[in-house]
Order: C-alpha cells, then sequence, then structure tokens
RNA sequence: GCGGCUGUAGCUCAGCUGGUAGAGCCCUCGGUUGUGGUCCGAGUGGUCGUGGGUUCGAGCCCCAUCAGUCGCCCCA
C-alpha cells in the first residue's frame, strides 16, 4: 500500500473562512444589521453570484478586478457567446434588476442586499478577494429625494452603533463641490486633482500639495484646493468656509446647497459621528453628489469601512428610463476582520449554538436523556444530546472545549431528580425539564 | 501590475562562525469507582516551502521557483 499524497490544507488567500465560534459573532453582526434595514423598510433581495460580462462593463474600467467564470471543458459547439463574470460589487447588479423588473418594482425602491462580492486584487489586511458587503440603496424614477442622503447615513450610523466596534466617524461630501471649485478655478483636469485631494487624510497636505504642484498647478490655486481640503465640519459651518475661498460657480453652489441640507438632517445624531468632510470625493466615477465614507478614529489609514453616495441615472445603460439613485454599503468582511484580528469580537468561547449538553449517564438510559432534550428544545432551547455514554469526565470536558454553558444530568438511577450544572460557576443543582430557566440562579 | 520583507512540528517560535533538528502551546492516554477548568506523568507529531548548486557535509551559503506578508495602485 503507498502512501497516499497529502496536500498541505490551506483557503486561498483573500478568500476569507472562520472557525464556527467567529462565524457565530458574524451572523450575530448580520442579524443585527439586517434588522436595521428592515426597521427602516428597506426589502431584501439577492441577486445571482454571476452577471454577464457585459453588464458588468457597462459602467466604468474595472476589467482588472473582474473574474470571469468558464466550464473548464467548453464546449465548442456552445453558441452563446455571452461571458459569464462574478459581480465585484451589489450596485451593478442592482441597476440590472432594477431595469429588468421595474414594472414590477415599486419606487422609490428602496432595497437591501447582503451578498458576497469578488474582486481581483492583491488580497492585504482588510482587503480581500471575497467579501461580504451589506448594501442599502434608494432608486427613484427621474429623482430621488435628498431626504434620503441623509436617512442612509443615520442607517448606518445606527447600525454600526449597535455593533460595538469602538469609535468612528462618518465623512460626508459632495462631488459637485469639488468640480464646481475645479470649474471656478478653471482647472480642466479634474482626476489628478481629486486624487490629490482624497489622499490628504492619508498623506498630509505636504503630501497632497506635492502632488498638486506634479499636476503643474499655479502654487495660488494650489493653496486654495489646500485649504478647500482642510475644510471640515461637524454641521453646515462648511458652507462659510468654502465661500471664503472666494471662488465661485453654479455646479459649487448647487453642491453646497446639497450637502448644507443633507447635515441639517443630521443634527438628531450624537456629536461626532458624522462630518462635513471636503476632502472626501471616493474613486468610483459613477458617483455624482453625495459621498459617504466611514473610518475607524483609532485607525484611519485602514481604509473606509462604509461607503458610498448618490449617482444619476445608474441603470440608463440597461433602460432607456432616468433612475437616479443614493447607495451605502458597509464593508462587513474589512471591518469584521479587523475586529476579530484586534480581539473584540466578544465571547469567542461558544463554538455552537449549544445552550445545553444533556449528558448521557450510559447507552442504556439513551432514550430517557433524548426525552429530555426534547422537552428543553420544545421550550426554545438550543440542546445537544451527548453522542456516547462515555465517561462522565469525558462528557465534561467536551461540554468545557465548546463552551456550552450548562451540562443537564438526568437521572441516573430511577427515583432521583434531574440535575443541571452551570458550567461557568461550577455549581449544580436540581431541576426540572419542564420549568429550568436560564437565569442568574441557575 | 510594480517594489520591500518572510517561509523550521496543527499554532507561536528557537537553532550560536555550515557537522544530518528543539521549546512552549495544542492534541491523545493515564493519575480506579457518576463531573470539566488546576497539577503531575507518558505519548503522537517535521523528507527544515520546492528544485537545483557550492561543500567531505546545508535548516543555516548561492541561484531559481512557489507561497505568504507589507507598501504602491485601487478600493469595502
Amino acid at each position: 500500500m503507498t502512501d497516499p499524497k497529502i496536500y498541505k490544507p490551506r483557503a486561498v488567500t483573500g478568500f476569507p473562512e472562520w472557525l464556527p465560534e467567529v462565524r457565530r459573532i458574524e451572523q450575530q453582526w448580520m442579524d443585527h444589521i439586517r434588522k436595521v434595514f428592515e426597521s427602516y423598510g428597506f426589502c431584501s433581495i439577492e441577486t445571482p453570484s454571476i452577471e454577464e460580462l457585459d453588464v458588468l462593463r457597462a459602467k466604468g474600467e474595472v476589467d482588472k478586478e473582474i473574474y470571469v467564470l468558464e466550464r473548464l471543458h467548453k464546449d465548442d459547439n456552445d453558441k452563446s457567446d455571452a461571458r459569464l463574470a462574478l459581480h465585484f460589487d451589489q450596485t451593478v447588479p442592482l441597476a440590472r434588476y432594477v431595469a429588468q423588473h421595474f414594472n414590477e418594482l415599486d419606487f422609490p425602491f428602496k432595497r437591501y442586499q447582503m451578498q458576497r462580492v469578488w474582486r481581483g486584487e492583491r488580497p492585504q489586511a482588510g482587503r480581500f478577494r471575497e467579501f461580504y458587503q451589506c448594501d442599502i440603496d434608494v432608486i427613484g424614477v427621474d429623482n430621488v429625494p435628498l431626504h434620503f442622503d441623509s436617512e442612509l447615513a443615520a442607517i448606518m450610523v445606527d447600525i454600526l452603533r449597535g455593533l460595538d466596534i469602538g469609535p468612528f466617524q462618518m465623512q460626508i461630501s459632495n462631488r459637485k463641490i469639488l468640480i464646481g471649485l475645479c470649474e471656478g478655478l478653471g482647472i480642466s483636469n479634474i482626476a489628478p486633482v481629486t486624487r490629490a485631494i482624497d489622499k490628504i487624510e492619508k498623506i498630509g497636505a505636504e503630501g497632497t500639495r506635492q502632488l498638486l504642484s506634479e499636476a503643474h498647478l499655479p502654487a495660488q490655486i494650489i493653496e486654495t484646493l489646500i485649504s478647500f481640503a482642510q475644510i471640515k465640519t461637524e454641521n453646515e459651518s462648511f458652507v462659510e468656509k468654502v465661500l471664503a475661498l472666494g471662488v465661485s460657480s453654479p455646479t459649487l453652489a448647487e453642491g453646497i446647497a446639497e450637502l448644507a441640507s443633507v447635515m441639517a438632517r443630521l443634527t438628531h445624531i450624537e456629536r461626532g459621528y458624522v462630518v462635513a468632510d471636503l476632502s472626501i470625493v471616493r474613486g468610483l466615477d459613477y458617483y455624482t453628489g453625495t459621498v459617504y465614507e466611514t473610518k475607524l478614529l483609532e485607525n484611519r489609514d485602514f481604509g473606509s469601512i462604509c461607503s458610498g453616495g448618490r449617482y444619476d441615472d445608474l441603470a440608463g445603460s440597461y433602460i432607456n428610463k432616468h433612475l437616479p439613485g443614493v447607495g451605502i454599503s458597509i464593508g462587513l468582511s474589512r471591518l469584521f476582520d479587523y475586529m476579530r484580528i484586534n480581539g473584540k469580537l466578544g465571547d469567542l468561547t461558544r463554538k455552537s449554538p449549544t445552550d445545553i449538553l444533556v449528558c448521557l449517564p450510559s447507552d442504556e438510559n439513551r432514550n430517557a436523556a433524548a426525552e429530555v432534550a426534547k422537552i428543553l428544545r420544545d421550550r426554545g432551547l438550543n440542546v445537544e444530546l451527548y453522542h456516547s455514554g462515555q465517561k462522565i469526565k469525558k462528557q465534561m470536558e467536551y461540554a468545557v472545549r465548546k463552551g456550552i454553558p450548562f451540562v443537564w444530568f438526568p437521572p441516573f438511577d430511577v427515583g432521583q431528580p434531574h440535575e443541571v450544572k452551570n458550567m461557568k460557576t461550577g455549581t449544580q443543582s436540581t431541576a426540572d425539564p419542564k420549568t429550568w430557566m436560564i437565569g442568574k440562579n441557575s
């Protein structure tokens, strides 16, 4: 007999997977997020992991990131020329979905979507090739009221505060402001300017100044842009600071008015969670108005954990309607992994959902023990029946290792009472399976 | 796609100027009769990422390759 070749098991980098105790927390997070989304009346949809490549490519140059899908043995007779690919976000599939089901949906269409997406990039800390995003978007016909831009921010702050992730801050801006500013300054090539401005938080004013000078802009304009990029206020007071720059254009005025309105509707949020920050631009070029980014305050360089923005007519490539929208997404995997690596996920001792392990005194008692398990289970508890009549010591060790909080001892002999042991405190007491409850004194 | 760093037991690592591998944790069993977490004892486990080269001899040196990781680009 030859030894079978053993391949060292390893998950593909950038495609995360968790142990049961971690996955358990991840599911709690998802439950929480789902609950808040629904509390605001957003409905759930799910779209296939796959779209036709042409659908995904309809917006912008994202080719590098797209994973295509094909059968190992392609059928030469296959006449279909559609190439399939994994979606890299949920906004583009949403656009296709809305266009396709236009007549069956109610507008403004408010939906949430929590799925994995795929991007062919170099994995790094907080950066995966397969990861969960939790999106909410509002799509309207011809227009979407601006108050949704505020509501989405409020929803996300609501969710993030509930996740116990430590201090964070959402930064909001409006693309029209920077675009308008550039117009007013007579800058025609906006791309390098936006990139330089967007980076100021990371590379500092000096770094941005350096990048701008490489774009061959006059020194005075550079200083105006630097001053602009440093405007950051907790309310609408950013307006006067922009006006003080002494630049004006119709687009600029429009953007200022919009952002001021959005900020004005967020005053009910506790101070510090939301700021107007004019350095926020974001790369995705389909954003046309409001843009959001959210950073963990203890590590701003980690990157945004929740971002999005407003777009004008996303589904225009798929339907002859004008369908603007606004959306925002939590980078669940990124955020979750950060908390995992930093030991901030909470209780990781429980490796299963089991509340109670019913001990099996001996194999002959199996039916009686199973009956007890059923009684407890019917009362809403998660109950596991030990799988064999091994020594009690073994059964206890099993409970400890899986982090099961209670062990139930059915009577070892007729006439004796049931007993339940709290594994954390070590106390053990008699109990009735029909009435026992998890509580302080159990 | 471009740069820097790393690659020894399941995990974290040690291995001095080259002489054919170690620790801790984990895991398994035991410390007798119906109960864990501590302690004690014993044990399993590595062709030192892979392929070449130098050498009497390489985990340690050289080359290549693969993988991981960090930074850039970009982004959740």
